[in-house]
DNA sequence: AAATTAGGTTACGCGAC
DNA sequence: GTCGCCAAACCTAATTT
């Protein structure tokens, strides 16, 4: 295995300050926190297996994968109180039975740590899966948590207020658009709290994400819409040309995006009125209206209603 | 449906309280 | 933890085209 070391600077802001963060197997941006190599370590199957039939079509590996997701990796075998061995012999030495138990105790419940963090990531699968989140955002938020609580920025606060917040940043670094709102809405957690928090354990953990742009919400738009491709790729250039002429700073991304798809559907004869594109992109008409008229203008698109 | 208008509300980081 | 700072961007709501 290779490791490719040809990217020496960031695509992003031409920062050469690259970080390679071994746990996760990736590179980021030190500057904008943009990632730009990702699952450097391998881990597809081994060339070949030993098992005894020979087999060599199956090349997996022996075991399930090692997750952030169970707060011992899922690798963790449970020692029985039974001072016997499988076939139900006892066990001579029990003292060292005992002293086994008690590593694994200790490494098991050290103070409340690894309890509050089992019961924060099934509450992170729970709440990850109403939110049609990736396996590799749920991993991402899982990370922070742990970060976050051997920080011990958990303390005081409550584990769902953490488990949202290690959401929404792991939602920030991947850019799978989604709002404080839209978690909050689910977790039934007040979104102050929420981006109170999540903004205190990004300057204590010196987290660092990439700046929202609108092209991250024209996917889930169009699909809420049931936009042709054609349309997508439309508003995508039409955010594209925007930024050339430095448009969009300071401007709400998915207003943006709101506005190039309604753009894009006039022209590209699939309209879609501004209500339906207000209501999925949660824009209301009114900055849908201003966004596209002053992109229609600068870019000198007509839109005929 | 879309446009217009007017007036109230928010987000941001930071220091002071 | 909250307040205040501030302007622009955003929102709500009512009304008109």
């Amino acid at each position: 295995m290779s490791v490719d070391t040809t990217v020496v600077k960031c695509s992003e802001c031409a920062s050469r300050n690259l970080v390679y963060d071994d746990n996760r197997g990736e590179r980021h941006c030190g500057d904008c926190g943009i990632v730009l190599e990702q699952d450097i370590i391998d881990a597809s199957p081994e060339w070949r297996n030993f098992n005894q039939e020979g087999n060599q079509t199956d090349r997996s590996r022996v075991g399930a994968p090692a997750t952030n997701l169970l707060h011992d990796k899922g690798l963790m075998t449970d020692i029985d109180w039974q001072d016997r061995d499988f076939s139900g012999a006892l066990i001579r030495n029990r003292s060292q039975l005992y002293r086994m138990r008690k590593w694994q105790r200790r490494s098991k419940i050290k103070g409340s740590r690894q309890k509050n963090l089992s019961t924060a990531l099934m509450k992170i699968r729970s709440l990850c899966s109403k939110l049609d989140l990736s396996k590799t955002v749920q991993e991402r938020a899982a990370d922070i948590y742990k970060k976050a609580l051997f920080a011990d920025l958990v303390r005081g606060r409550s584990i769902d207020t953490m488990v949202c917040a290690s959401i929404f940043i792991a939602n920030q670094q991947l850019q799978t658009a989604r709002t404080v709102d839209d978690i909050a809405k689910i977790a039934r957690i007040g979104p102050k709290e929420i981006g109170r928090t999540y903004r205190e354990v990004k300057r204590k953990l010196g987290i660092r994400t990439p700046l929202p742009t609108p092209t991250i919400y024209v996917d889930r738009f169009c699909n809420a819409l049931a936009l042709q491709t054609k349309i997508q790729r439309d508003a995508y250039d039409i955010i594209r040309r925007a930024e050339e002429l430095e448009m969009n700073d300071g401007k709400s991304p998915s207003g943006i995006a709101a506005a190039a798809i309604y753009i894009a559907s006039q022209v590209g004869g699939q309209p879609r009125t501004q209500r339906e594109i207000a209501e999925v992109s949660n824009v209301t008409e009114v900055t849908i209206r201003n966004r596209y008229k002053q992109l229609a203008d600068s870019l000198n698109i007509e839109v005929n209603l």
